[in-house]
DNA sequence: GTGAAAGCGCTAACAC
DNA sequence: GTGTTAGCGCTTTCAC
């Protein structure tokens, strides 16, 4: 249907291997020649097929990002991230949603098992440390975001305890004693972390951890409204809570004004990720940033190191976080 | 590096057409053969090359859709339902952002032109109608969401007027006359379309249009912020304000508050799209309802039966809208 | 500076 | 039911 090289050649009067010189900026072609097959390009409107380059080549220049839900901004930002990086470098970078569900996540691996992409960003994973590192012996694949322990891969995440700590020491620093924990059932590593920075912090300002004021669920929206319903039955009620995500935050905040609980006075409310919903939510959502650009970026940069390389970087890389105040926290 | 066919038939013992003949599950193999060919598969680890296959049937069945920016759950809804329907089908789809810039745009198409990808969904676009028309001569391509006046391509949106007709209908039946109007300076066709709704529905309930009751800008979130500082600013402040998007929609809410105006009181606002946010927003933000999944599902059923068939089907769908009143109108 | 030709991994027509 | 083989479009070695 489309012209191939062998159009281009026969019309440029010269041999394939001359017009892929030219394809690929071999400087041992002559000028005339050069100019010839350029011609030949424009008039034929001829696009080199990549199916038989990358056969060819062994080699996409595509990365697939797979993560758990397209309806998050923070994924949105991370992904954003890494296509200017990879941009830079001559790499595309292409998206897949797995649902949380192992079976849609197995299923779009297979573009890195069926050569469709050189690697694989996870946001996210639903496969074990075992399967991951057994995974990172003959393919190249990172995760971001969310790290998964006892996996020797290349990983890219904030410190989320120490990320907590520093909320929950803002918190405190603002005079809050009762502060609520709302987190997951332990599924999400990041969860569990931020828990501990949670604890940690508490215990550092000499506050004693008490288990009724720490809810567990999942990062679904309505668990940050069921969660709030259990802070406010408590027979004292918090007065703040640290929700290990702006979406449970939001949820949360919500919620507590629908029972006439003012936030950012009769409450404090803080979430994790800085999400831009954050700034355009009434009241203003204090929370830990994650520099998803930079995260985007740096797991690019060293995924594509590994590409092309013998030995792989399985390291866990950390990037800095930062809390932001704003009208939730009643500031 | 990975098994090839030929590997796996050696191992097996049969020819590489035998192996192909097992992965393509053609019946025309003998048990005994099919049997220690997926041994083989399995003792191999192996996974077909699809760079491979592909070559050779001219065909990759994967889908591109790309899309203005990675932030915007309305892309995010359509994309799920896109790929809901293209997985039935054995397709995949990728994703690619835009940032509403030709360049970008053009590089992400060359995927098209290099046959990365069969087809292309185009969630708005900076091609005019022509350069669409004679894209599609060559190319299975498709618009969602945004329709091009003038483009004979495949396209599935809702219908802009007539949603806008129905929310400001809404508006006017609570009582409102003075109703703003906040779109984008002609860029999108979708803002103008609506725009010609809003004046419709005001002429038809007799209520004269007036020119200071519009703000246009664009789709910018800080555009809603400006638009709200000038209707605040007007001589008579109108009672009701419909934007052609939630995110507008958020900022005018946001921006009021800010100015002391409560919303769905002093003033009703009104948004398009229906996007996760309008209900975790305090007052919750009335809107008309985009059937995202749906068009997902839509656009990918006829670009794949185009891409299948010689005569293109090159229709406008038109898909249902709702509106959905909530606390920013009052309700 | 240029061309001939092998071959990447796969499918499918053809022969048996 | 199975094997042989051509060839998809491209890159790259090797000769000249």
């Amino acid at each position: 249907m489309s012209a191939t090289i062998k159009d281009v050649a026969r019309e440029a009067g010269v041999s394939v291997a001359t017009v892929s010189r030219v394809l690929n900026g071999n400087c041992n072609v002559s000028e005339d020649s050069a100019s010839r097959v350029n011609d030949a390009i424009k008039k034929l409107h001829y696009s080199p097929n990549f199916l038989g380059r990358n056969l060819r080549k062994c080699e996409t220049n595509v990365i697939l990002c797979i993560m758990p839900t397209s309806e998050h901004s923070l994924y949105s930002k991370i992904v954003t991230g890494m296509q200017r990086y990879a941009s830079k470098l001559g790499y595309d970078i292409i998206t897949a949603f797995s649902d949380n569900t192992a079976t849609a996540e197995a299923r779009q691996m297979n573009m890195l098992f069926n050569r469709t992409v050189d690697g694989v960003v996870l946001l996210g994973t639903m496969y074990d440390a075992d399967s991951l590192n057994k995974l990172a012996q003959n393919y190249d694949i990172a995760l971001c975001c969310e790290g998964v322990p006892g996996a020797d891969v290349l990983t890219v995440a904030v410190d989320d305890e120490s990320g907590a700590f520093d909320a929950v020491t803002a918190l405190i620093e603002k005079g809050h004693r009762d502060i609520a924990f709302l987190g997951t059932k332990s599924e999400a590593i990041s969860s569990t972390a931020r828990e501990n920075g949670y604890k940690k912090a508490l215990e550092k300002a000499g506050i004693p951890f008490r288990e009724e004021l720490v809810y567990r669920d999942s990062y679904e929206y309505n668990c940050g409204t069921d969660a709030m319903n259990y802070f406010a039955g408590l027979e004292k009620r918090p007065s703040a809570v640290f929700a290990v995500s702006d979406l449970l935050a939001i949820a949360v905040i919500h919620r507590a004004y629908e029972l006439g609980i003012e936030v950012g006075k009769d409450i404090s409310v803080m979430g994790f990720d800085n999400i831009t919903m954050c700034e355009m939510m009434l009241p203003t959502v204090s929370t830990v940033e994650q520099p998803c650009f930079k995260m985007g970026e740096l797991v690019i940069e060293k995924l594509i190191e590994n590409i092309h390389s013998a030995k792989k970087d399985n390291n866990y890389y950390t990037v800095d976080h930062k809390v932001i105040m704003r009208q939730s926290t009643g500031d």
